[in-house]
DNA sequence: CCACCCACTTAGAAGTAGTGAG
DNA sequence: CTCACTACTTCTAAGTGGGTGG
């Protein structure tokens, strides 16, 4: 399939707003009915089995899953749910099932996991059959035709029911998400086109056609009341289009951002407050690549922060702090409840500011009183169109990633990799990045460790059979022992270097512990640094990027810019 | 302005498949 | 061949930011 190239998408359509001309698909798959429990299955209260109606024995399963997970610890998961549950039953069930506490989901639980396990069991044609099914949901329902092209679906499948799970302290972790219906669901795609097929028995929505969104899809979710989308693929054109437009705007930033820095400086005198608040928002984003902080509904979300929302709380100054002039300690919690924790030496103007921002505040008073995210972007968009607060996390992260491979050197490949992943370390730590450390880390470092150990102490024998080959050698030497003792040179060399990428390899885990390398980072890393980095050091782009990754940047790595900077 | 609506990107967790050592 | 572990994929929550109408 012959497709523009990015240089051309600027060009195209993206002028009319208009995302597409032609659009097909066969609507969302919706997760199969509710499989009552059989009957030896039971739910107790109170020590005595109670069968459950249909619908209150579907929310009971979905209780009964998570037991062992942390979430049903919690008291607020535990009675948003049991309010939420209570709803769904009969009178009967209301009146007898008063309390969580005498409820027994434990042989439900048991019935899962066994049930789980079988599946484990099962023969690998089995497993063939369950894929091959599966394969063909897919095929039928995971692609869409968009403009003549065959584009891959990013999530075809509606959200099947169960307990929301909130990030952090969500007051509303637990409640029940309800089983979307057709009749919720509104279907996006261009006239002429096949319409999808609502189930047996049921309707759409409403169905429309309009080519100024990207969605197939919408519903509207009840725990929060969000629309949830049915979109395409990072692989797909239309996505791949937008995410190079975003690169291409964070490097016209990269043009700008001296004029724009020293502007935000000139702010921090300015006599007025707003600008000052402004003026030192924007010192935030830049050098510390925070989020915007749009303002969030209070009690209906986890607390959580950015740059315009943080609160006096979250910051303490130091006039001196380890032997440094002008610190802030920042301590907040960010997007999905990560805690950012930084310790940064600031200028005096900035931290003068910062006193005067806090004066006569209580400590759950705004930082920033006078600002927020829309005042903040568009102020950017009279320095630069189309900038954001966004754009300066990619302009960074991005800037970042080329700077640290600018400054690489050559070795092994593992050498290489290790310094690559370590830039890209850089970037995970500026954005804040951070994963739960896994459950099976500290396992999987002593394994490491062993192989180690293991590949010493071969090394420590080969070193020593060497020795002895060179005394013997030495003794008589025939043409016999001078092979052997290139022999016992190579055995050592070989084992050197399995040892040193072994260790490579530990170093690079260890390291990546809590900083993800997941997906995160490429959302602000311009791909394009990356494949010429690997062109120029002879790196195969498989090893930086796996196949939906490389699905997703497609775009870049087919280009033909050689020494491509950022 | 502000509140609300909507569409889209960004994010870590959870789930699953693949793989390599024993 | 099996099983444990890892790497990849999927899932969906949680952000950003534009628009609109009062």
């Amino acid at each position: 399939v012959s497709r523009p190239k990015p240089g051309e998408w600027e060009e195209g359509n993206s002028n009319n707003g208009n995302k597409w001309t032609t659009l097909e698909h066969k609507g969302p798959l919706f997760p199969p009915e509710y499989e009552p429990l059989p009957n030896n299955v039971s739910f107790f209260y109170n020590g005595n089995p109670v069968k459950l109606t249909l619908p209150a024995e579907e929310v009971a399963t979905f209780y009964a899953k998570m037991l062992d997970h942390e979430y049903t610890t919690k008291s607020s998961f535990q009675e948003n749910f049991f309010t939420d549950w209570r709803e769904e039953m009969s009178v009967e069930e209301r009146e007898q099932i008063k309390k969580l506490s005498k409820c027994d989901f434990t042989h439900i639980n048991k019935y899962f996991l066994d049930k789980s396990e079988e599946k484990k069991a099962m023969t690998k044609e089995q497993k063939q059959v369950l894929k091959e099914e599966n394969n063909k949901l897919t095929e039928e329902y995971g692609f869409c035709e968009l403009d003549g092209h065959r584009e891959k679906i990013g999530n075809f499948r509606v959200e099947p029911p169960g307990l929301f799970r909130g990030r952090g302290e969500h007051p509303k972790m637990g409640k029940l998400k309800k089983r979307i219906q057709p009749e919720e669901i509104t279907i996006n795609c261009s006239k002429g086109s096949n319409i999808p097929v609502a189930p047996k028995g049921h309707r759409w929505r409403k169905v429309q056609h309009d080519n100024t969104v990207t969605w197939l899809a919408s519903w509207v979710e009840n725990v929060q009341g969000n629309f949830k989308y049915v979109m395409l693929n990072p692989s797909s054109k239309l996505k791949g289009e937008k995410d190079w437009q975003k690169y291409e705007v964070a490097r016209k930033l990269k043009l700008k951002v001296e004029t724009i820095r020293r502007l935000y400086r000139e702010d921090w005198k300015n006599r007025e407050m707003k600008t000052r608040q402004r003026g030192v928002a924007l010192y935030f984003i830049d050098k510390l690549a925070l989020r915007a902080g749009n303002e969030k509904e209070e009690s209906e979300t986890a607390d959580t922060v950015g740059c315009c929302s943080l609160r006096v709380e979250h910051i303490t100054l130091h006039q001196e702090k380890g032997g440094q002039e002008f610190m802030v300690e920042f301590d907040f919690l960010g997007k999905d409840s990560i805690r950012y924790y930084n310790e940064v030496p600031v200028e005096g103007r900035v931290f003068k500011n910062l006193k005067l921002f806090m004066e006569n505040k209580e400590p759950e008073d705004d930082l920033f009183d006078r600002i927020n995210t829309t005042y903040l972007n568009k102020h950017l968009n009279q320095s630069m169109p189309g900038l954001t607060a966004k754009v300066f996390r990619t302009f960074n992260a991005s800037t970042t990633l080329q700077e640290q491979l600018n400054k690489l050197t050559t070795g092994y490949l593992e050498e290489k990799l290790l310094s690559y992943n370590r830039a890209n370390r850089a970037v995970a730590i500026l954005c804040n990045h951070q994963r739960a450390a896994p459950k099976t880390f500290e396992k999987s470092m002593q394994n490491l460790q062993d192989k180690v150990a293991q590949k010493q102490q071969q090394l420590d024998v080969a070193r020593k059979e060497l020795k002895d080959a060179k005394k013997e050698h030495k003794r008589g030497g025939t043409e016999r022992t001078r092979k052997l003792v290139e022999k016992k040179e190579a055995v050592v060399k070989r084992l050197e270097e399995q040892l040193k990428k072994l260790q490579l390899q530990m170093t690079d885990r260890e390291e990546n512990k809590v900083i993800a390398l997941g997906t995160s980072k490429l959302n602000y890393l311009d791909p394009r640094i990356s494949v010429a980095w690997c062109r120029k050091f002879n790196v195969p782009i498989e090893k930086i990027y796996n196949k939906t990754q490389r699905d997703k940047f497609a775009w870049a790595i087919d280009m033909t810019e050689e020494d491509f900077q950022f």
